[in-house]
DNA sequence: GCCCAGGAGCCCG
DNA sequence: CGGGCTCATGGG
């Protein structure tokens, strides 16, 4: 097996796979050039001005929300349901009782802890404006942000990168698992862990960090796979997967219990 | 039917 | 400080 860094690991991705253009935008502004959107509605590959607005900013900080353990897919049915009520605001969406919020974000799962947490964060940004946090230096934002509830790290860190363009890195399920798979851990990482591996190899540029994390989803969404497809991966050569070839069981806890509730019945 | 998804909070030793 | 449990819809 071949040793490989995170800054070639990188350079790797990227060729594989291109530019993914994260974070998508609904309210994208119509009078944008559209030839600036990638292959799925509100992305921008290649663009690295998004957000532009506060309702914009407001939108990527509430996607972030949504998709807390949820299929990006489920969470865009909800932002797409606002987005067609023409509540996809922070005017509006404050204003919505708990249950109206709930039916309409529905499909991105957890509903009710959702909605509590989103009402919750609207008063929240009445306390800290997002023109507040705009001029918050990263150590400032990311305290403010874990401290309000419904927000954890990755929640914050995605914020932070994603709407307020600064360079943070955001570490998901999907990171650690590659990162242990390829050999950079000999026991499972902790967030921080991780999230520090990045920042000491790659220097803090917008557009790479951006571009690192989604790029790392890509690879993990349809290669890295809870249950990999090693033959069609083209980092073989540097992955300790390759070779130790440990059948794993990762089952999860919920999946679990729900299995022997519904075996018992 | 089962597995999993761009997590976080809480509780417990 | 780490592990288990809970929350829940929807696509493969």
């Amino acid at each position: 097996m071949m040793k490989i860094g995170l800054s070639a690991l990188f350079d790797k991705l990227l060729a594989q796979y291109g530019e993914q253009g994260w974070w998508p935008l609904l309210s994208l502004d119509p009078d944008i050039n559209p030839t600036l959107r990638g292959q799925f509605t509100g992305y921008h590959p290649k663009v690295y001005s998004f957000p532009k607005t506060d309702a914009q900013i407001f939108e990527i900080m509430l996607g972030t929300i949504l998709t807390q353990n949820t299929s990006w897919t489920n969470a865009d049915k909800a932002l797409g349901n606002l987005w067609q009520n023409r509540l996809l605001a922070f005017d509006k969406i404050e204003k919505l009782s708990f249950d109206k919020l709930g039916s309409l974000i529905r499909s991105s799962g957890y509903f009710n802890q959702k909605s509590v947490r989103i009402l919750e964060f609207c008063e929240f940004l009445h306390i800290h404006p997002i023109s507040q946090l705009k001029k918050m230096n990263i150590e400032s934002l990311r305290k403010i942000l874990i401290n309000q509830r419904g927000i954890g790290p990755e929640t914050a860190d995605s914020m932070i990168l994603y709407a307020f363009k600064k360079p943070t890195f955001v570490i998901d399920a999907y990171t650690r698992r590659f990162l242990t798979r390829l050999g950079f851990f000999k026991t499972s990482p902790t967030y921080e862990q991780c999230k520090e591996l990045f920042e000491e190899a790659i220097p803090p540029e917008l557009s790479k960090y951006n571009e690192y994390h989604a790029l790392i989803v890509q690879h993990a969404v349809h290669i890295c796979k809870t249950t990999p497809t090693c033959g069609d991966c083209f980092l073989k050569p540097f992955c300790k997967q390759n070779i130790v070839k440990k059948k794993r069981k990762s089952q999860k806890s919920n999946n679990t219990k729900s299995k022997i509730f519904k075996k018992s019945q």
